[in-house]
This record gives structure tokens, C-alpha cells and sequence, in this order.
DNA sequence: TTTTTTTCTGCAAACGTTTGCGTTTCAGAC
DNA sequence: GTCTGAAACGCAAACGTTTGCAGAAAAAAA
């Protein structure tokens, strides 16, 4: 089925005159006049014209649209994102197309190639956990398309970034332990290599000294809280050895197989034990007990991403000024880790 | 920053030759001469030369792109059909544009007129809960927009639909909970106005027939599901003045407000209370107990509704051939309803 | 040699819009 | 009557690509 909008051209034949009159009608450019103007505005409306917008962009080579590249989008907190970046292109009249990496390499730089080809203005990317190398994107900024960086970040790359304050979330975590009267208290961390389990670790330790206390490194437990088995074995272990009487751990998962832990091993959570997640994914407040957690606003990420790079599409300068944005986490201190 | 890429002019120009011939060559032309097709596809190749999809969008009046209108972005289950939606439409060339109506219609509205201005070759729609007028997609499909609508979809209209088998679902989650022992099932419905309700509810009665039960009607209470506290205090109600001993809830927040009330009403689930839920939602394989639930099969329902509306959209028959498709459930039984 | 056929390539229009510049028209001044 | 200036509009090119048709050149046939 063909599908037959009307165009400037029927208005003007329509009305007799030429294709440019009508453009600048509708413009209300100051050489038309208004008897003109009210004419083509009459037939347009009449015709239920709307521009076309393949066209508007091949003239003006710009497609209004910001093209999104995140590890996956079933995700509670990049589907999050990306409904900010959603929200805040939608009202700047930017289309949004989303793309996931699955957390592959190769499917990133197949989806920045195809963005680039589809002649998206810019693009959003949060890297998969493969990308170390980042010549791909180098490329494409070299042939002058805008990116923009969020949560997992390119940190070489002189691009905008937004990021979490991962240092602040941790020392938040940990200085509620601290404050609920618990005293030994371990860190289940992620990966060493990535930026944010040292950031995260260095807020945990950060609090331990502003609050007088020592660090017992032999606490912390790197690489351990990838999925809620593994957190359960390693809080097991971890509880028997060096009866830690409660856990900061690096995301909520992990969280979860902490708390099961403990309470495998006998103790009353939050009563002997408490516990405190990163992420504030769904199923925390679900949970029985419900999980305390640092709740990254995932959100506003998208729309400050959105916004960087929207505001360096439509720049004029041929250079960029780049900005790196922190976003504050906040505590949420559920039943995991409140003693009554 | 300009972008410029090279283009079929440029690779003319280069070899002396007319635009038309390049592209010719570029598409290997029976009339171009295999010598002129080398010679362009050399430079084609040193230039690095992209076609213009803009440019090609104009000229065909098709933007290989598809619109997906989705309640929010934020859920499970929208964002795991939306990861379907985009793994077809990745293998077929197609890009997504992603849009949120956030249950409202009039977001709807503008969502539709904009993708449409947007020249998107189609559309995916799952319904908000406010939409019982369907004109404006009526009125899009009559300009000849091509829509396919899933999970909560548009009855009355004559377009290609995806849901889930809620009836099967009814079915499954009751047939469960009966086998397991229990005899006196109530069941958390939806809204009485809702397809999906009667469904569910329907094949929860089937399941009582074809065991040989008869149902007792004033175990179905109808909307007081739609979060876990409402469900919390139905369900309580229901165990103090039904006395029953099982429940089959139609999602999967109100199944966990079955339990909380089932444990504070002093029952042990599920030794003496058995709750089944419905969608799956991340949370239910994390809780304790873990909630058993019906799977909806998200991405697959992604995949099948992309995949009519690419064959809908490359079919050159004026007349297109409407498919409903119903896809079946599966029972996760979990500790919520197995008795040991 | 001339005519016909075959093989290859270019012209120009088209998709819908914008815009620099030129043209027409008309009123008023000289 | 001519000239100037302003107001209002049209022409044509441009964005990058495709494609029907015409045309040129070369090869084959007469």
C-alpha cells in the first residue's frame, strides 16, 4: 500500500504559484505577503500537509536522530537510562534508536558502523564489559561524529562522559553500617581492573577512617559478586573465617546471596548482620528482608547523556568542549541493615 | 564539526566518469563493463565510500526504520519484547525508534503522528491502559502505516496481532496448584473489563472442570492485584473469610503480597498455602520462597510481531493479509507451590 | 563501404525541501 | 515619458541516489 502525502508541491499547484513561494509561506519569511501567506496556510491545513522529513534531512544532512549503544536493554538500570534519554530527546524533537551490544565487542562496532551509516547526529554509548579497545569509536569521532559516554565510560577518550559518583555511593553505604552500630565490616567488590569497584572501595575505606575506624583488608573479597551463588559462597566463607558482623557489597545481587548466607549460617539479619547493595534494582524492596541499597539515578543519567550530547550536535564550534559529569547516589536504608 | 563522507559523485569525478555509471557498477549492472566496475570498486574501496541512507530513504520513500510504541520502557517484559523487536529488526536491516506513551493516550497520540512524520515504515504498538478509542491508529493505518499491535492490543481493529495465551496460562498455573494437593484455589483477578482477565480466568475454571472441581466463585476477586499491598490486604481478607488454600494470582507483585499475607496469617508456604503468579517478573526467582509464575515469552513475542510487520511492510499486495498470533505460556513451578 | 547490431555510458528527471539570486510588477519621483 | 526603488515572487541548483531513455562507440553483418 503506498502511503501519499501531500507535499509542497500540491499546495502549490493548488494555488498557482511556485514551490519556494509555499516554503517561505509556511516560514513566514518577511518577502511573502500576507495575503499569500494566509493562502498556502489555508491549503496546507486543508491538505494536512506535513513536511517531509527524509527530505529535511538529506538537504540539511542531519536525521534528528541520536542513535543509543548499551550492553543490554533487559536491564532494570539501563532501561532506566534509556527512558531519560527517551524523555529528553523527545522534547528537543530528536528520535531515538536503541542498539544493544550484548555485551560483545564485535556487535558494538557492527552498531556504531551501522548508527554511523544510518546518519544518526550523534550517539550515546555505555560500553560493554569487552571493551578495553577503543579505536572504533575513535574512528567514527575522527570522521566528526558526537558521542557521549555513560555509566561504563571510555576514560582515554577525550569525550563527554556521565558517571556515577561511585566513590560517594560507597562511602554512603559504609558509613550507615558504621553508623548502625556494626564494627567489622567486609566488602564483597567487583573486578579489580574496573574503575568502579576501586572507586566504590576507596568510598568504603574513606568512611572507615573518617569515622576512626581501621580497614582489615583481609575483608575485602575482589571478583566474587557476579551472580548470587557466587556472593553466597564467598559470604559464607568469608563469614566463617573472618566473622565479619556485616557486608557492603558491590551490587544487589550479590547482596541477596549475602543475606542468605548469613542467615544459612545462623545469624538474624539485620539484628547480627547487616547488609547493604548497590543499584536499587526492583526486587530489593520485595525482598524479606528488603534489601538497603545505593540507588544510582539512572534516570537523570539519560537525560544529562542526552543533553551533552544534543548540546554538542547542535553546536557551532568546531571544538568540542567536553564535560565529565559525576551524579550523586543516595542511601536507601531498608530492613537488610536497620536495627530496630 | 562537518561530516563528510565520500560519495558516488566523488568516485565519478575521481575516475571521469557520470554518477549514474558508478552506480551501476556499484551494484554490478549487467550493462557497466567489468573493467569500469573494477576500476569503481577500487576507489570505492580507497575513498571508503558509504551509501547515503538518507539519501536512498528519500529517493524510495522508505526509511527502513520501525517505530515502537511501547506503556514505559522500565519493565521487564516491555523491555525483553523490545530486545526481540530488535534483534529481527537488526538481521533485516531495519533500525527501531523507541517511544514511551507512559499509559497515557494522548502521549500516544503525538508518539504515532510523530513516527509517522518520522516516515517510519511501520509500527509496533502494545497498548496504554487508558486507549479504548483506537481512531488515531485507525486513522494512520488508513494513510497506509502499517501496524502490528502486541501483548495488549487493539481487538476491534483488522491488524496483525501477538499475544500470550492467558487462557493457557489460567490453565497452567491452576492445573499446577491442583496436582500439587490443593483443593480450595481462590484467584487474584485483573480488572473485570480486561480481555486478558477473563482469559486467565477462564482457563483457571477450565483446569477446576477438567479435574473434576467445581469453582467456587467467591474465591475470585476481581482488581485488587494492581500493586503488592492492595493484593495484601485482598488476599488477608479472603484467607480470614474463605479459608482457602491456594491462589493463583494474575501477576506477580500480587502473588508476593499472597505470601506475605499467608506467612502473617500463620500459614507455612507452601506446605499448607500454595500461590502461583504470573509474568515472570526477575524478582520471583530471587524471593523466599521464590515464587513460582507463568513465563510470557517476551522476546519471542518481539521477534514474531517484528516479523510481521517486516513482512507486512515488504509485501507488494495492496491488501494485507492479518495474522494473530497466540503464544503459549509455560509454567515455572518454584518454591511457592511445590510441596516437598 | 555502408548498415545493422551490440555494448557500454551519459543525460536528465525524480524523491521533497530550501535558498541565493534574478525577474517582474507597480508606485512614485524626476 | 524615463528612471529608481521596493515589494513579491519564480528559477534553478543543491542534498545523494536511481533509472528510463537516448546516444556514442565499437563490432559485426551486409
Amino acid at each position: 500500500m503506498k502511503r501519499q502525502s501531500t507535499t509542497i508541491k500540491d499546495i502549490a499547484r493548488e494555488l498557482d504559484i511556485s514551490p519556494s513561494t509555499v516554503s517561505r509561506a509556511l516560514k513566514d519569511h518577511f518577502e511573502i505577503s500576507e495575503e499569500t501567506k494566509k493562502a498556502v496556510r489555508r491549503v496546507a491545513e486543508e491538505l494536512n500537509y506535513q513536511p517531509n522529513s527524509l527530505a529535511l534531512s538529506l538537504r540539511y544532512s542531519k536525521s534528528n536522530t541520536i542513535g543509543v549503544i548499551v550492553p543490554e536493554i533487559v536491564h532494570f538500570f539501563f532501561s532506566t537510562v534509556i527512558s531519560g534519554i527517551e524523555d529528553i530527546a523527545q522534547s528537543r524533537g530528536y528520535n531515538v534508536i536503541i542498539t544493544q551490544s550484548n555485551e560483545s565487542v564485535a556487535r558494538e562496532m557492527m552498531n556504531i558502523q551501522t548508527l554511523f551509516n544510518n546518519r544518526v547526529d550523534g550517539v550515546l554509548v555505555s560500553l560493554s564489559k569487552e571493551s578495553f579497545d577503543y579505536t572504533h569509536f575513535e574512528a567514527m569521532m575522527q570522521k566528526g561524529l558526537p558521542i557521549v559516554f555513560f555509566d561504563s565510560v571510555a576514560d582515554t577518550l577525550n569525550t563527554s562522559k556521565v558517571t556515577v559518583d561511585d566513590f560517594l555511593g560507597g562511602y554512603q553505604a559504609t558509613e550507615h553500617l558504621i553508623k548502625q552500630g556494626y564494627k567489622r565490616i567486609g566488602h564483597l567488590a567487583g573486578p579489580k581492573n574496573l574503575d568502579i569497584t576501586n572507586a566504590r572501595m576507596e568510598g568504603f575505606k574513606k568512611a572507615h577512617v573518617d569515622a576512626g575506624l581501621s580497614v582489615d583488608e583481609e575483608l575485602i573479597i575482589f571478583d566474587q559478586a557476579s551472580n548470587e551463588g557466587e556472593a553466597y559462597a564467598a559470604s559464607f566463607e568469608l563469614l566463617k573465617n573472618k566473622k565479619p558482623d556485616a557486608l557492603f557489597a558491590s551490587n544487589d545481587l550479590a547482596a541477596m546471596g549475602a543475606i542468605k548466607a548469613a542467615q544459612k549460617y545462623g545469624k538474624n539479619v539485620p539484628q547480627d548482620f547487616g547488609v547493604v547493595g548497590f543499584s536499587n534494582w526492583q526486587f530489593t524492596a520485595l525482598t524479606n528482608p528488603s534489601i538497603s541499597t545505593i540507588e544510582q539515578p539512572g534516570f537523570e543519567m539519560g537525560q544529562h547523556a542526552a543533553e551533552l550530547l544534543i548540546k554538542e550536535i547542535e553546536s557551532e564550534d568546531e571544538e568540542v568542549t567536553v564535560e565529565s559529569l559525576k551524579l550523586p547516589t543516595s542511601l536507601l536504608a531498608r530492613d537488610s541493615s536497620r536495627k530496630v
